[in-house]
DNA sequence: AGCGCTATCGGTAGCGCTAACAGAAGACCT
DNA sequence: AGGTCTTCTGTTAGCGCTACCGATAGCGCT
């Protein structure tokens, strides 16, 4: 202002900024106020006609990109659907990512993507970083979390939903299934298919929390089905997850518990690899040993053998898990905070 | 409003905000500034360390998560990379991601991802989206764009890095490779090979210029080694990216071209599944008929017949594409702005 | 004692945007 | 005619943070 030209003239600020076109330059050339350009952008209804046209005009003359930490920061919304995965090389969750961001985009909702390779401290310094951006979402792989996430996520208020996992009382809502149920229901129709002798191949690793409510399932059935037998279990966790470990615990486990009928891998993975690997050095699948897979990816069906194993709601997971979270964000209450999307045994030759 | 009963009483605003707490908040419990307190996450060593313990001591008792968009805001540096992919279920980009993210995360960059399924129209959308943001720096697959990609992001200023392609003046960096010369290459080493009649089978998509690239080498080759000859070309723009669509193709490929030697597809994936699929079908492989993929999946050399592809650098282009970033958003210039990341041809048993 | 320097801290303006309000102009009603 | 309501636009005050500048205290030195 010139009117601090005077003795007292308190010192001119210069800041850099983004040098990049704002609302104001806009607003300039269409000959209007800041406020009535925002709202062109916003809620287009409450301009009239005319001036819209020429904003509208204007905004393309410019080239303008709208500033969205600024529009963050005034409105108290980030568009922004903060996304915690395990890993990005797992492509079963690309399906989920798939899914979900398909019913988020249309509504405006970016997602920022983080990945814990399963570890719980990352999976805590991930989140402290998220929520930095101060996300209107929060989608989680899995639904069991470290004292210190579950008191930043209550903290935060955001919405969140868990999924891929079922638990009885989640941070806020929960979309999966049960991985513990699923593995159960496999050795059942592993057991009622003849199968005397089931070995559990998988990892147990600390943050690997999903393949460990598997190894349960799997410690359930064995406790019904052969009561009072030690269980046979072969630990992955030293084992990428790639086809070339299952093909090395394909000898591990045979190694292991020479006398098992079938291998219950915690994914199809390992399985696949077993799969392969039996393949080329003339172990008859099912007939020398049977595998059984989780996950049902397209390898699985593809494979001569094909893969027994237990489908995944890959993809629906993540949609309904977005439209969860639509719901949560518009602040309204859904009918379900918990829905179970259920799995599925495929029963093919492996097994 | 009992607060405006007073007469001059200016109109006190109330805005909601996030409700969460500020720096401010922290500065009061630590008896400080809020300045001295916004140091104290910056630059630590410039605070005298009783107040910084004293401070840190308060940020951990309030439970403080900065706000990332009010900093963004005045700091004008998001800490962002926009990444942009075409499809979040190849797998083969994840590991690109994974690299990216390897290298970016340590320096406190978080990955803002975008998809395009090979659709120009959406890329555009995506990244005037992603722009609002305001990225640090930008991460493209790819190095053909439309003139309002690359007006926007010379607009933009914001350093980028274009991959998985090889042009002669990118936009500002390019960590890539030739997808002509390795299609070329592997054109080149199939006819050493002794085989005569090759088919390309690949997408012909409009926005999936890579593939296009490919065929470009491919012709390029056939121009070479059988000049006048009509190339073989089956187009599989309307087979989704699976393997189900490899097997498919197999048949469509020995339909339209039955004297072919050699199908060389584009992408492993596809000539994965018509490898599955001559198996089940006792086509001899490769006899009958060789096949030769591209991109070496982890499958590809776990078949039987292993696949005969061309390896890339997946994960390395990824970290260096980061770090190339990286040097460019320390404002710096990297001695090379185009780094070629070669290729090489795999030689298996399907060709 | 006075000078210049550094280390440490605080005050203030402003980043670009939107919420909240204010006001003008016309439409509509009694 | 006067009042009320609606439609449209502008003004103002922040959102939470950092850049920039100043102020102060303490130090070594002449």
């Amino acid at each position: 202002m010139s009117s601090r030209e005077a003795a007292g003239d308190p010192v001119r600020r210069r800041r850099s900024g983004t040098r990049s076109v704002t609302l104001q330059d806009v607003a300039a050339i269409a000959g209007v106020s800041a406020q009535t350009v925002s709202r062109v952008l916003r809620i287009p209804d409450e301009v009239s006609p005319e001036t819209r046209d020429r904003v509208r005009t204007a905004l393309r003359e410019a080239g303008y990109v709208p500033n969205l930490s600024a529009r963050n920061l005034a409105s108290n919304r980030s568009k922004i659907v903060a996304t915690v995965i395990p890993s990005l090389s797992a492509s079963i969750f690309s399906e989920t990512l798939t899914g979900l961001s398909s019913v988020l985009a249309p509504e405006g909702y970016q997602l920022l993507l983080g990945y814990t390779d399963y570890d719980d401290k990352r999976e805590e310094e991930l989140i402290r970083s998220l929520l930095g951006r101060r996300p209107d979402g929060f989608f989680m792989t899995g639904a069991l979390h470290s004292p210190a996430v579950i008191k930043m996520l209550k903290a935060s208020r955001v919405p969140v939903v868990e999924t891929w996992d079922w638990i009885d009382t989640p941070l806020d809502t929960l979309v999966g299934f049960s991985n513990e149920d699923a593995m159960y229901a496999m050795v059942s129709s592993l057991h009622e298919a003849g199968y005397r002798a089931p070995c559990f191949v998988g990892s147990l690793l600390e943050g690997d929390h999903r393949s460990r409510r598997r190894l349960d399932g799997y410690l359930r059935a064995v406790g019904t089905y052969w009561p009072g037998r030690e269980p046979r279990v072969v630990d992955a966790s030293a084992y990428p997850l790639a086809l070339e470990s299952g093909a090395r615990l394909l000898e591990v486990a045979r190694q292991a518990h020479p006398e098992s009928d079938v291998l219950v891998f915690s994914t199809d993975i390992y399985a696949n690899g077993a799969l392969l690997a039996a393949t080329s050095r003339g172990i008859a699948v099912p007939e020398e040993i049977a595998v059984a897979g989780f996950g049902d990816f397209e390898l699985s069906r593809m494979l001569r053998p094909a893969l027994t194993t237990v489908a995944l709601p890959n993809t629906t997971i993540g949609q309904e898990a977005a439209r969860m979270l639509l719901t949560r964000m518009r602040g309204e209450r859904p009918e379900r905070t918990k829905v179970d999307m259920g799995f599925e045994i495929r029963r093919r030759e492996s097994a």
